[in-house]
DNA sequence: AGCATCGCTCAAAGCGCTTTGAGAGGAGCC
DNA sequence: GGCTCCTCTCAAAGCGCTTTGAGCGATGCT
């Protein structure tokens, strides 16, 4: 086994509380027994047990994110991109992440547990639904958390979102310009906050223009290829046909081009499309046939910032900005046209 | 905070040595004691904690994934939905998962990081690569893990792999008794495992059929859509072309179909595609434009078999196959057909 | 010189659990 | 009754760390 801190001490003829202040930074201990003791550590490799120090300090050096285990079809890829963001920040500051499995039912069960038994600091809250019982405890709990989303108005849950209203507004109103009027929505599942928000964006940009959505155009469901597609053949085959689409994902982006091109439709002479775009490295904007109008924001930024927020949280430092919203910029690419003319 | 031993053994007038076994189903405790015990601990919601847990039985209740940040852009959606499963059965043994993030450089100390703190009881590796370090380090040191693909011949680490070599094997001789000749393989990333036993499965089934394989038909990279798109393209350039495509992933055989469809050429009219099917919900073959010949197999019951494995590992109980391999099924839809005559 | 002050170090007391070794009481046997 | 043998329970000793409160020279001030 590993050395442990008495052998260490007894090893450089020091006490166990002077190794230990030493190896922690603490003010106390003169500058050549910190070097002293700070090489003989590395020398044998000295860890010391995380396990130990959770007990004495009563902090676990580890943030939750707790996994739902059947909702995630809707996640599945941005997941990963988020907890790699989420990671990087955390490995950065030996911070452990601790995945917990759970069904929708006992999620917040989990959550209590999680926060309860000190196995994390702080708690990660991804794609949060709208009034999510979770924030409504873990905001009751008053336990460290971060919301990635939209966090609800009276709740002082700390949260990190991107402006999905702005970012739509952007978008629609991009399209409206161009001369679209019939415009699709391919929405997200719309109990989560971010699918509302941008519902709303694209409202705001009719509202904006004095022009009247078509309503029978918006759909929302998991955001996968699948639906896209389903979605758009369904958009394409009514009567009074969409010239636009609007995406929540490229996933869903992919799906409508697919249903677009079997109507023998094309891009963007026919049919512009915009998707949002998470910045999965396996699903490029760019690299889409044609190369997709997006408005991008990158998931996994959010994710490292996320991590960040939480961390300030334990450190009991003061963040000056508790909800974060992130701006969202409209890239303008290949996938997007005039509507044409008839 | 919650209530802990001491105070609960006291509220029960018994000793916590007693209250300790009685939670823990040791023999030595009375029925009725127990009753008493387990009943009024949970009407006080008592836990116990992790940490102290932890410090004094040195076995952590936790297993450790470590997690490659940059690499993972070759298996995100499959990630998820692998950890989906060893979450589940984790979940169940109230086993947490522990996600260690880290870049290809330092991921071997990570491991080593990780076995030493006690921080796991053991670990998963996924995706191994030929002669994978990580094993072979993970082998030297003896400590409980399972490798989720195939593990070196003299090293004793258990795994659990699909059959790679089998499923490909299949799926040509398939191809090969439909007619085709000229099969394109769009293969993972030939680095890791399952990619060198497809590729060997392929050239099998030519072997058996007494038949020459194209190599130049034959291309390896992430298994995303973008390459296989792109595989697809220069193939399809290529002088003699090919007839069928056999493809890594869902994903890739969805670049693939889009290039097929961009030449002007059908799907299985003129060309054959069989790819391999990982189950991945947002991803379904049978519901792919056509629906695609798969070779199936699902990663999330191979996650939680993962698991599984590793937690008998930790309970010390005996393997009776340290090495499994799952066949994989053939799944004939309508992507394949015999080759066009000319 | 005498006092307070500072810098450095230490012994010891937890943190909340498991586990060892032992004891108290009852049953079973001769 | 006296003995052993179970069954059930307990006190106490860790697990490896942090942290409190104290001690002990050396330094600065009057």
């Amino acid at each position: 086994m590993a050395m442990n801190l008495k052998e260490l001490s007894a090893h450089l003829g020091l006490s166990q509380t002077t190794v230990s202040r030493a190896l922690n930074g603490y003010p106390e201990v003169g500058e050549a027994t910190r070097l002293r003791v700070m090489e003989a550590a590395s020398r044998f490799g000295y860890r010391p047990s995380p396990a130990a120090r959770r007990l004495a300090t009563g902090t676990a050096h580890a943030l939750g994110i707790v996994f739902p285990v059947e909702r995630n079809v809707l996640l599945d890829p941005l997941f990963v991109e988020f907890l790699a963001g989420v990671s990087e920040t955390a490995g950065r500051n030996n911070f452990d992440i601790l995945i917990s499995p759970t069904t929708s039912e006992t999620e917040i069960a989990t959550y209590g547990r999680l926060v309860r038994s000190g196995t994390v600091d702080a708690v990660i809250i991804s794609s949060p639904a709208v009034d999510d019982p979770r924030i409504v405890r873990i905001g009751a709990l008053g336990f460290p958390a971060v919301v990635h989303g939209r966090a609800g108005e009276g709740l002082d849950v700390v949260s990190l979102d991107i402006d999905n209203r702005g970012a739509f507004l952007q978008a629609t109103r991009f399209l409206l310009q161009l001369g679209h009027r019939r415009i699709a929505l391919v929405n997200g599942d719309e109990r989560f906050t971010f699918a509302v928000d941008r519902r709303a964006g694209t409202l705001d940009a009719f509202a904006e223009a004095g022009n009247q959505p078509s309503l029978d155009l918006f759909s929302a469901g998991p955001m996968t290829m699948e639906n896209g597609y389903r979605a758009a053949r369904a958009a394409l085959a009514g009567e009074g046909p969409p010239t636009a689409f609007l995406c929540g994902s490229i996933l869903v982006a992919l799906g409508v081009l697919k249903a677009v091109a079997e109507s023998g439709l094309e891009v963007p002479g026919d049919i512009s499309i915009i998707a949002h775009d998470d910045e999965m490295p396996a699903f490029r904007a760019d690299q889409m046939m044609p190369p997709l109008t997006t408005t991008r924001s990158s998931i996994r930024a959010a994710g490292a910032r996320v991590a960040e927020m939480a961390l300030a949280q334990v450190t009991g430092e003061v963040l000056d900005q508790p909800h974060e919203v992130w701006p969202v910029e409209l890239i303008v690419r290949a996938s997007t046209a005039p509507p044409p003319v008839r």
